[in-house]
DNA sequence: CACAATAGTTGTATGAACACAACAATACTC
DNA sequence: GAGTATTGTTGTGTTCATACAACTATTGTG
C-alpha cells in the first residue's frame, strides 16, 4: 500500500488513506476495461463523458487534461470506429460537436455490464450502521466538492 | 465526474462513489509529483514501497504488477540514478535485495514535503464527529483489505 | 477594416508502459 | 544426480500518452 503521509490537518490524513485504498486498484480496473472494449482507456474515457451530452472538442481537451492535437487523435479514431461522430455546433461554426453514436453507447452499456468494480474485502465487512454513515459523509465530500 | 454505476450492494455503490472522488484528483498529482522528481511515476512508485523495507526484484514486481524485464529495467535506471542499490539476498542467492540510498530517502521526502496532495473542499466542511466515524470506517476497511 | 482570440487540424517527436523471447544462475525435487 | 522451477537479465518491438509547431477557419474587438 502506498503511503502519502503528511504532516497536514486529519481531514488530509484522511484523504492519503482514501486515496491509498483507491489507487492501487484502479491499474486492474483500466486493464480490464481496455481488454473488454478493444481501446486504449484514453478513447473510454472520452466516451464516458459523453454519456450525458455531446460536447466540443474543447470541452473534452479541458475535461480530460489533454491538448487540442491529442483530442482531435481521439476523436478522429473514435470515429473511425463509428462509436462517436461529430456535428456542426448550431451556434459556433468553429467548434464542432461531438456525440456517442448507437455503437458508442453500447460500448459504455457493455462495460457497466461486463467489467466487475467490487468494492475491496474490507468493505464487505462493514456494518450497516457504517454503511449508512459512510454514505452521508462521502455525499457531503461530494457535494462540497465545488 | 466519471460514473461506474453498477446495480450492485449499497457497499459496491459507495465504492463507486469514494472511486469518483479520488480518480480524477490522481492524474495532476501524478504529474506533480514526476515535475518535482524529475522521474518517472513508475520509478517514484518504486522508491515509496522501498521506504519500509528493502525488496527482491520479483517481490517488486508482483507488488507492481509489472514482469520481471520492466522491473530490472526500473531498477536499473535507479540504481545508475544512485537512488537505490542491489545487495546479495542472504538466504538465496539468485535473488538480490534491492533498497533506498540515502539519496533515494530523499527523494522519499521531497516529495512529501513538495506535492501537496490537499483533501478536497468537502473534506474541510465536515465536523469532527464525521472525521471521527471517517477514519473509523476507512481503517476497518483496511484491516479487512487482505 | 485590421487585429487578436478561439476552435480545430495536421504532422512530428519523445518518453513511458508493457509484453514477449531467449538466456544464465541458483535452488528445489524426485 | 537429472530434470525442473525460480530469480533475474538482456534485447526487441509495440502501443499509449503527451507536447509542440505550424496551419486554417471563424469569431470578437478596437
Amino acid at each position: 500500500m502506498m503511503q502519502h503521509a503528511h504532516s497536514g490537518s486529519e481531514a488530509d490524513t484522511l484523504w492519503q488513506l482514501m486515496v491509498g485504498l483507491v489507487w492501487e486498484t484502479r491499474r486492474e480496473w483500466r486493464r480490464k476495461v481496455s481488454e473488454v472494449t478493444g481501446l486504449p482507456f484514453s478513447r473510454v474515457r472520452i466516451l464516458w463523458r459523453l454519456v450525458d451530452a455531446p460536447m466540443t472538442l474543447k470541452q473534452i481537451a479541458d475535461d480530460t487534461g489533454s491538448d487540442a492535437p491529442a483530442t482531435t487523435v481521439a476523436v478522429n479514431d473514435l470515429e473511425e470506429r463509428g462509436l462517436v461522430e461529430r456535428r456542426p455546433h448550431p451556434e459556433n461554426r468553429r467548434a464542432k460537436l461531438v456525440s456517442l453514436t448507437h455503437a458508442g453507447q453500447q460500448i459504455v452499456n457493455q462495460v457497466q455490464r461486463t467489467v466487475r468494480d467490487d468494492a475491496p474485502a474490507g468493505f464487505q465487512q462493514l456494518s450497516k450502521t457504517d454503511l449508512a454513515h459512510l454514505r452521508r459523509i462521502l455525499e457531503r465530500i461530494e457535494r462540497g466538492e465545488r
